[in-house]
DNA sequence: ATGAAAGCGCTAACAA
DNA sequence: TTGTTAGCGCTTTCAT
């Protein structure tokens, strides 16, 4: 036979539907009808249709995360976050990935309007016009952790990247390496764009100039191998180099040609965009016998659970991943509560945690 | 105003409700029917709801994932091979954490009795009889990415942990390596209980003793670290040590006593249950000063990002995660289509990923 | 081909 | 305090 329903468990204890959800629901009741309603529900294996409830009441209790790929570590450090705030305040978590793609983070969101959860936490790597409008629009509140326009009008809690630079590159000077060079993830991503104009900002503000600036494909450990292969063979390729690499390399890598000296240097210190790529970068310094930190200190972002796993352990800026997620499903929570309440813009601050891939 | 419902629709375009829906799902009507319902559906931005429909027609359309730890890399494998398989045959994956406790992992099961999704695949850190019960006697079906015993009667998808095991010992063999030490995880827990028995019989097969056993808390980075700590304490330790850590450590270090000799050796390899431990281990290797694979090769156990990632990249018992992950969606798939099918029991076989830390 | 109406399982008025 | 009943938004007979 069938799951049971309220209807079963009613028949079952000789009340009506209603004193069941009543019990069920803690209403009051006298002790003999809990206890008629229990042994009943007991008996029967009976559990409560979600669906039905949450149609009926029109809340899931369910909160959605959603990222771009669940192989970043950084997510796994706001997951956590998340998980945590968002089960104390009774609801369930679901994760789900969108893939690198604006359009299917549009689709995502506009899906929610399904009535698959009662709100979003979303970090999306690419953000155009769409995404802010499908957000805006969205029938359940979402919440972004990461950087959208204020103008957006939607609750937000982003990172520091630019002072999260400083720190890199202060700490890099402090240490005695001015030759700095910089390992971007795509440009056309939100976090991308921040980060170079972070690094930008911070080289200027200290009165250098980047030794090199490459921009790997993805925010992933392969794409930053490669994206570190071609800055290291844009700056160890002779003048002569048979298999003309070194120039091609050259060509992509940004300020790689406009050293101080009018020509190459190698840098001796790397600043990638995140921690993944920080990883790829110094598999491919070895590869060509350098030394980390002893010829190249290597700086990472994020400051995941993978900047402590790595060896040696990298040196790296935390964003606040663990905050930001936590502010990201208090926000969220809040909204919930209160849709009238005006969007904030929360900022979380960076500091630096120091490991032994710097000197 | 509200969200528009099929109601809001069917008014908006001048027809019945009936219509509307079977213009939304692909029924036959006239061409000027599905011209109105569609103009309708877009000037009014209407999407349909999911809870509505998945009580109406009895399935959600969407199919759990619950792993134990997303911090482990080798879920990461696993959630790509199912969200592929899955998505592809038109259902939308959500996961979810469970944590290390059965009842936790229990209360999940029991809980997707509320209609959360058509169906779950879970790999199970821990199993007990109420865990089996509760996927035997769940509402929608369960397959188990792990081991659970034949009697249990559920579709099953696990590893072949021995001889996992065994393509590890004979390949550290053949490097000439003999002094093999184990780090396994919690033995309570269905990996920790396989690889041990794997890791018994292939050095037993080989007429090998192990140098040392020690068992982390966790299959955790920082649980590899500590226990690796303990294993190398026990065997750096001189024999008059003021602290008395060393022979607390071998207290707790299973064989680590009963060498060839009669008395403590410095393992020449290392063999660990997951590459979260194995990393963990190198660490403090290297924090002692051996070097790997040189003094100490080490082997992990999943072959996951990790091991390409860590430096020296990681040998590692690939156990067939991707494809477990895989089959586990499409014997789901296949249950959810028939659910009178007995249930199979499949067995991934392991291969070996060679890479550095060995020699 | 289209419309009217029943009903999925639940909760919340309202009535008793 | 308890029971009766309407209805959440949808699909699907059953008539037309």
């Amino acid at each position: 036979m069938s799951r049971p329903t309220v209807a079963g468990v009613a028949r079952a204890a000789g009340v009506s539907v209603a004193s069941v959800s009543r019990v069920l629901n803690g209403l009051p009741a006298t002790e003999e009808m809990v206890e008629r309603v229990q042994r009943a529900v007991e008996e029967l294996g009976y559990v409560p249709d979600a669906r039905a409830r949450s149609l009926k009441v029109g809340r899931t209790f369910q909160l959605t995360l959603a990222v771009a790929d669940v192989g970043n570590p950084v997510y796994v450090t706001m997951m956590r976050a998340v998980e945590e705030v968002v089960s104390a305040a009774g609801y369930r978590l679901v994760v789900t990935t969108t893939g690198p793609d604006v359009v299917d983070e549009v689709a995502l969101v506009r899906g929610m309007a399904r009535g698959y959860a009662d709100g979003l936490v979303i970090s999306p790597l690419r953000v155009d016009d769409d995404l802010i409008k499908s957000i805006r629009e969205c029938d359940v509140p979402v919440v972004v952790a990461g950087n959208v326009p204020a103008s957006a009008g939607v609750d937000t809690i982003r990172a520091n990247s630019p002072k999260g630079m400083l720190l890199a590159v202060e700490h890099l000077l402090q240490k005695g390496r001015r030759r700095i060079a910089f390992l971007n993830g795509p440009r056309d991503t939100v976090p991308g764009t921040a980060r170079a104009k972070g690094f930008a900002e911070a080289m200027k503000a200290n009165g250098l100039r980047p030794v090199a600036e490459v921009e790997a494909a993805d925010f992933t450990f392969a794409a930053g191998r490669e994206a570190g292969r071609e800055l290291l063979s844009g700056l160890t390729a002779g003048p002569n180099r048979a298999d003309g690499r070194g120039a091609a390399a050259g060509g992509r890598a940004g300020a790689g040609g406009r050293g101080t000296k009018g020509r190459k240097q190698v840098p001796d210190a790397v600043i990638a965009a995140n921690d993944l790529l920080a990883v790829g970068l110094m598999h491919e310094l070895a590869a060509v016998g350098l030394e980390v930190p002893k010829d190249v200190a290597v700086v990472g972002m994020d400051d995941s659970e993978l900047a402590e796993q790595s060896f040696p352990p990298l040196t790296s800026v935390n964003l606040g991943s663990a905050e930001r997620g936590r502010r990201a499903a208090e926000l969220l929570l809040a909204r919930i509560d209160d849709d009238t309440r005006t969007p904030r813009r929360i900022v979380v601050q960076p500091t630096l945690s120091v490991r032994r891939s710097t000197p």
